[in-house]
DNA sequence: ACCTGAACACCGTTCAAGT
DNA sequence: ACCTGAACACCGTTCAAGT
């Protein structure tokens, strides 16, 4: 969100390497593997908005340090939900090996939901927000072409209409999630994502 | 959210009228409708987690005033929306008469879609939190009962599969909203909006 | 009855001073 | 290089004092 001062300076010589990469000290990264383990479990117990501060007291670090490994509060939560992000892109590739195209991209989408009820729905929140950034290569990056490839499998299978798109796919799923947070009716979720796959399901 | 001291005392004799019903204020009036009206253009253009004090202020009251007029957020944002509930109540009645019942709840859902992308998604945020607090004979409640209207009729002519809930669908339709915002691709909301569609119609 | 705005609490964010 | 916490800004919410 924030610009930032550019670095590249005219002064950077033809042959000089870019970043020189040094490994960071012990205590730092120990530090920033507690408040991501910090956010994780006060984003579940006090929902999207809980305070900084209270993160960086339960890790037991300055407001300062949270903020100098984590400049945005979508840096934090990002960071949060790397590995879930990992786990659905390792899961994706898996799939490709399935012998059944629909059930496979079935499969994963489920995954998506149940993945996207976490930290009470922050994650289907970040998620929709990554999903909007997809500039770089990212991890979200990787994840979502993971998607795409068990798609057009089922596509090419006949199991799933052709116009649908990866990103309208897993947009809805987190859709799904938050819709059905506020209802009283547990099996909301599951009801909604069945009519979901329904209507994407070649006719 | 914050609990109230009870206001009903022993004295309260037998035959006392419960409630005076006077007649408010005209400046209170005008104040009132000057904050809804304000509030929902102040939404328009910062999104759901405006300030308060910048409504206030816009409207060219104190900030005790609007917090006299609506004790939480929420009552603010329920005001600002219910000409569009009312509206869409009137809608889902007139539509009873419609011949095709599957085409008029399409029309009463694409209706719902429409005004859930007013306020930058507010709209979506604000009728997830009313229909999960369908107690008392509120008019999202009589809204939600000219849906359930429409659906049995076009479940009945055979259009609409059964299982499907008025919940569930007015849910999805907010979630599609939601999830399509973010997204760089304009037509996406049509287009999840028809996903869903297919989804639930009879096959 | 209603309005006002000062007062308090809380949180986000920055930054000078430390190690 | 990294950490700390005081300092500042901003907003939500309450309430005593006004009309």
């Amino acid at each position: 969100m924030t610009a930032r001062t550019p670095s590249l300076t005219p002064t950077l010589t033809p042959g000089s390497v870019p970043a020189p990469a040094r490994r960071p000290r012990a205590d730092a990264v120990r530090n920033r593997a507690l408040i991501v383990e910090t956010a994780r479990t006060v984003f579940t117990a006090r929902g999207s908005d809980a305070s900084l501060e209270e993160i960086a007291r339960g890790a037991g670090v300055g407001i300062g340090t949270l903020y100098r490994h984590f400049p945005t509060r979508d840096d934090l939560v990002a960071a949060v939900f790397r590995e879930r992000i990992d786990e659905l892109q390792a899961l994706g590739e898996q799939l490709l090996a399935s012998d059944a195209p629909g059930e496979a991209l079935a499969t994963w989408l489920h995954e998506q939901l149940v993945q996207a009820a976490t930290c009470r729905g922050l994650a289907a929140e970040a998620m929709l927000t990554m999903l909007g950034q997809h500039d770089e290569p990212s991890p979200c990056e990787s994840m979502r072409q993971a998607g795409a490839a068990l798609l057009a499998r089922a596509q090419a299978a006949g199991d799933v209409r052709e116009g649908v798109e990866i990103d309208d796919l897993v947009r809805m799923v987190q859709a799904v999630s938050l819709a059905a947070e506020e209802s009283d009716d547990p099996g909301s979720a599951e009801r909604l994502f069945g009519f979901l796959l329904d209507g994407v399901r070649a006719r």
